[in-house]
DNA sequence: ATATATTGCGTAAACGGTTACGCTAATTTA
DNA sequence: TAAATTAGCGTAACCGTTTACGCAATATAT
């Protein structure tokens, strides 16, 4: 049932040119004239020929997929963040005929798949990376991508990377939560997050102006789950806590699911912040004040910084993400 | 900067064994010995060998990659339950050394696009696909991949496709919305989803046991925005709307959040239903009432559906998901 | 008009692997 | 112990492109 595929040579020689011609008529390079090119074109339209993608990339001409890597930290529940950021990328690389290909990094990503990855990129499988930082073995996949010197852009707060990234400044979004909390008289802080979230800590801490042991601190994951969780802690051990500041908006809709069910009121009782302003915050409810990180166009951002580092910029600088603070009804 | 890769026959050479051996190495076929076979993965460790991703496709073994077609319904909101469905998937892959290829279909797909899609799937540069129903070109690659003979299964309702698919019915599950509603009293409907949705319409107007002309229709678009703007129709058009189904649970959550701020009751004024269950349904407020499809399962199935096609096994029977209706607050 | 540059295309050598085939040495069978 | 089989490896053809190079024909400059 299997149709034999068309080759460039059965093709070439139908159409009584080479196969040179025929290569031409497909590539940007090479002198070829409109005329022929054309009815090439047309002719393979018609007897459904195209080139064989492993074979042209082997020849010379580049790949058009970009993969891109992201941390993986919950299996159960999926990281809405992320999802967004994705979408976001792949609407602008999907306009310029590129494919995104995604590859999960788990907190202990097994060597086995840390070595596919690698043979992405290092087989030049792949015209670029993009890479949300996160996982342990990020650093590792963008060292791998450097030493091939493939494009790459990271996502993220990995500060120490002067060119080439996107980044966020978790430390001055978590500043602007405190802030407003010892602005509108919340005396008793506490944070939902996990290990990964220092930079969050310190800047909430700065921006209450308080020390870190007078903030509590609670965080075993990064889910709606982990967030409704936190509430037990807090009711038991912290009661008299009036405002948290969550490391990501499904752990803020978590807890505050919690207080609601236990007929806490938010944000009387307890004003809640999140992080990240993914696109369902604003319709929860009460609507969820948040960090906007904006995702998707983080996602577009990234995506547009790569394509220019392709088509062969050089040191463009790092494209800072604004955060704001985004009060809703939930502070 | 770059370095120049390390080709199999300068392996080879440095081991001073011949490119066939090293590539016996690393296949499962062929007849080597297991020394000869771990003394070149340790020396390929070492020196940093790995093969070209190209020529091993050209050269005859295949692919590991799976290219996976989905519909992108709107390009300004996230799509969550897409998004569930590509984690699900993803966490099947990753588990096997696979990578997942992601390409969104729009509405109206440009060919270029298109193209790009069946070069993947003709090129062999795919193991196979998956593909999410619902853009007009799906089907489009899906003949593409069938003629081709690339494994392949669907997720959607597409009806006629009798084997490799994971189907969900999603009249069956309209109905239980449907028949739901008027087993607690509601008389009078409204369904807010857009033209793709006959399915669900229909179960839905089955269910309650009315005419078409009987339901209210509202539909525009898929995202929480549509869902949030579907409320003005209601109040200025059909104010005795007691009960609403929506396509989806974004369209749901931004439909509650604007009767919320409009100071309607729910589920007292108006009792609302979602549809795909997305993780985050149980974590608003009030608890989004919904027919579970289980999106992340989904992927998961699908993914598995896809191994053992590609493993061989023939005509095996569509997976179909049980869509259940979850009460919780809304309702 | 001739000299020179350019255009359009074909020939054939890469690109970096896989694998059919053949040969020798080791093992099994009778 | 000889014959038959099998295991282990090398040689070289092949996968389907791209592209450097070369040559004629055409366009441009003088």
């Amino acid at each position: 049932m299997t149709i034999k595929k068309l080759t460039i040579k059965d093709f070439a020689e139908i159409l009584g040119v080479s196969t040179a011609t025929v290569s031409r008529a497909f590539s940007s390079k090479g002198r070829i004239s409109d005329k022929t090119r054309q009815s090439i074109i047309d002719k393979a339209k018609e007897l459904g020929y195209r080139a064989n993608i492993h074979a042209r990339n082997l020849g010379g001409s580049n790949s058009s997929t970009i993969a891109m890597y992201y941390p993986e930290l919950s299996s159960e529940e999926p990281d809405y963040f992320i999802s967004e950021i994705m979408m976001g990328i792949n609407s602008i690389l999907a306009k310029n005929g590129k494919n995104l290909q995604i590859n999960p990094l788990i907190l202990e990503t097994p060597d086995s798949v840390l070595d596919l990855c690698k043979d992405q990129i290092l087989s030049g499988s792949t015209v670029g990376v993009i890479i949300i930082d996160g996982a342990k073995s990020s650093r590792e996949m963008y060292n791998c991508a450097k030493s091939c010197g493939i494009p790459c852009v990271i996502i993220g707060p990995m500060r120490d990377i002067k060119h080439n990234n996107v980044l966020f400044d978790n430390k001055h979004g978590a500043f602007l939560a405190g802030r407003y909390f010892k602005n509108t008289g919340h005396k008793y802080p506490a944070f939902i997050g996990g290990h990964l979230d220092k930079d969050k800590q310190n800047g909430f801490r700065d921006g209450l102006q308080l020390k870190d042991n007078e903030i509590v601190k609670i965080g075993s994951g990064f889910g709606f789950r982990h967030g409704y969780q936190a509430l037990d802690v807090i009711v038991e051990k912290h009661p008299n806590v009036d405002c948290v500041l969550c490391a990501n908006d499904s752990m803020a809709m978590g807890f505050i699911k919690a207080a609601l069910n236990s007929k806490i009121k938010i944000p009387q009782d307890i004003a809640v912040i999140g992080y990240d302003d993914i696109r369902s915050a604003r319709y929860y409810s009460p609507a969820l004040s948040s960090v906007t990180l904006k995702p998707y166009s983080i996602g577009e951002t990234a995506a547009l910084l790569l394509e220019r580092i392709i088509k062969g910029e050089k040191n463009i600088q790092t494209e800072i993400i604004e955060c704001d603070l985004v009060v809703r009804e939930s502070s």
